[in-house]
DNA sequence: CCATAACTTGAGGTTCTCCTCAACTTGAGA
DNA sequence: TCTCAAGTTGAGGAGAACCTCAAGTTATGG
């Protein structure tokens, strides 16, 4: 590639994360480009779609995710691993208006790896009394679902307030105030499509 | 009025009403015209803002919820009656989208009657030791925000878990599970301002 | 049955966003 | 320095949704 081609591939990226961090995801990509300074015609010649821009964006967000899921498995208190973990996705999503849309159709589910690692720490918080036996991993949708709607809603308006909403939602997850739950979880498939429709 | 236009009215109106129902509130205009077999110049003399629309098609809405309100207060069990209440609202939002879309913007703000009947039923749940001290009325945004989500991107692929969403909701406001908040409840201005970014 | 106010119609202007491609420019290897 | 593959450009076509208004139609009271 050649050396105009990376700055420019580097200019709209740059402008990509700010304005997906501000306003979300549906950004037009004509403002992203005029942003770059740089011609419409080049921003689809680096990315002929806007998901292979958004993919270009957050590629590290699924080692972050994966990161975060280990050190929530190297702390002591399993309890404390999971609330850390569903913290710090949201704090990620409370940072990147961006990432808040990304998350709700990609987080619970993301890959392998990390479906895997949250497996482990929900099991693990469950087995030491943490967390509620009739809970599985589909249901953490409902976490990200709704902080990423509180977020979505607040964060020009009442910046910390989804740590609020994140904070009720782990206490529902609590044994202590656990009541029978209505109706069976998502499947996986269900999960998947379901987040297909965000 | 004249008969026919009266006749077109309900027509546009019962349109809407179904599309709004199954697809949310952003059905092309031109769609819920041509639906009710009728040109999209009339639906604009009828009805001159998307917003007009709107506010006929849910006009009886604010109504249900008030009744919702004090049927919940008339229930001998506070706890009981505040769950009927939200389990009431979001059973509104899950049968139909359009409602769901316009919840996240109104119901928990709504005018003054439905606001202060939602007062009464919280201060009674929580006098009776059914739902924890430190949440307030802006609180109950959460919910709304949070099943809409869940409605949204599940009511095509899973039409009931939100119930199960709604459940872990409502165990989280129990005095059972409760730790303390990490960060102050929204005032009602900024509620107000959060549900316009809707 | 007539006059007319009330109503309906839909083509078309406007705006917005997406996406393409022919013509031009430029970096870099020979 | 020269060449040309690689890269850039932006006008403009396509499509979706919004909204208007001049021309035509119809209900209704007299």
């Amino acid at each position: 590639m050649r050396k105009d081609a990376v700055h420019n591939r580097e200019r709209l990226l740059r402008a990509a994360r700010e304005l997906f961090a501000d306003r979300g995801l549906d950004v037009p990509l004509e403002e992203i480009a005029r942003s770059a300074g740089v011609s419409i015609g080049t921003l689809y010649n680096r990315f002929p779609t806007r998901d292979a821009l958004v993919e270009a964006v957050f590629a590290d967000r699924a080692a972050t995710v994966t990161e975060l899921a280990e050190r929530a498995l190297a702390m002591d208190d399993a309890g404390e691993g999971f609330a850390a973990f569903l913290t710090g996705v949201c704090e990620l999503q409370a940072a990147d208006l961006g990432y808040n849309d990304l998350a709700a159709r990609t987080v619970t589910v993301d890959g392998d790896r990390g479906f895997g690692l949250m497996g482990q720490i929900l099991e693990r918080a469950r087995r030491s009394g943490h967390l509620r036996g009739d809970v599985t991993l589909t249901d953490m949708a409902f976490v990200v679902w709704g902080v990423a709607a509180t977020v979505k809603a607040t964060s020009k308006v009442a910046p910390g307030v989804w740590r609020r909403h994140l904070a009720l939602a782990l206490d529902g997850l609590r044994p202590a105030a656990a009541r029978p739950l209505p109706v069976p979880p998502m499947s996986t498939e269900q999960t998947r499509a379901a987040m297909r429709e965000c």
